[in-house]
DNA sequence: TTTATATATTGCAATATTACGATATTAAAT
DNA sequence: ATTTAATATCGTAATATTGCAATATATAAA
């Protein structure tokens, strides 16, 4: 197998847990927060100061911007991204509904 | 590779992104739902309940336990799994803490 | 136009995850 | 003691993820 069954959970279920996989890694956490202590944005650096290769990077960079966490911007040669700060803060939201809702009944 | 380079991230990262990843899974959002919406502790039927195999059910639950999100306790024959009220909260407020730390400085 | 620089994409190897059947293990019930 | 029921663990197949070198693409500078 290896193949996660989407189909038999709902679609916020699955959504759910898309926001918290993206959000599973170290690289993409840390990406994150070096590009939110960026006073610009070029932020073209992240290989450096990452420290893993700029084709792994790239790739980090295109699923955080697959859920619509950062938006990229063509700045001369190189590129400016910056956190879509309305999504990022939808997605809060969700994931506290989620914490706020789903409370023990029991124990 | 296919390997994590965790040596490179820091513990917290590495930590925040654990918990996210436990989280990532629509069965593990669907535990932890159904747990909650039950009134009692008898926690078994998920199997049922999910749609799962028992094996990877018990699989899923042995990763929340991880992070201790699920208290386990034998009852009878059958286990009560309940989540750690203490543990989520605490959880909940460093996820908090990342995603208002994490604020956007440009764009 | 050529060169240099930044980023994206492709292809691939190594490892991780998901899922399940089969098989323990454990405790209640008979 | 044996059987039944619930859960855990093991082994394994299928798929996904991580990471990188090589290559493509695109723009600025020369």
């Amino acid at each position: 197998m290896g193949i996660t069954k989407t189909q038999i959970f709902t679609e916020k279920q699955n959504d759910l847990a898309q926001f918290f996989k993206v959000l599973g890694h170290p690289a993409r956490v840390a990406i994150l927060q070096y590009i939110s202590n960026q006073n610009a944005c070029i932020c073209n650096d992240l290989v450096e100061e990452i420290g893993l290769a700029q084709a792994t990077i790239s790739q980090h960079l295109k699923e955080l911007k697959s859920i619509g966490l950062l938006n990229g911007e063509i700045e001369g040669k190189s590129m400016c991204y910056c956190i879509n700060v309305e999504r990022w803060t939808a997605i809060q939201n969700q994931l506290n509904l989620f914490f706020n809702t789903t409370k023990s009944n029991c124990c």
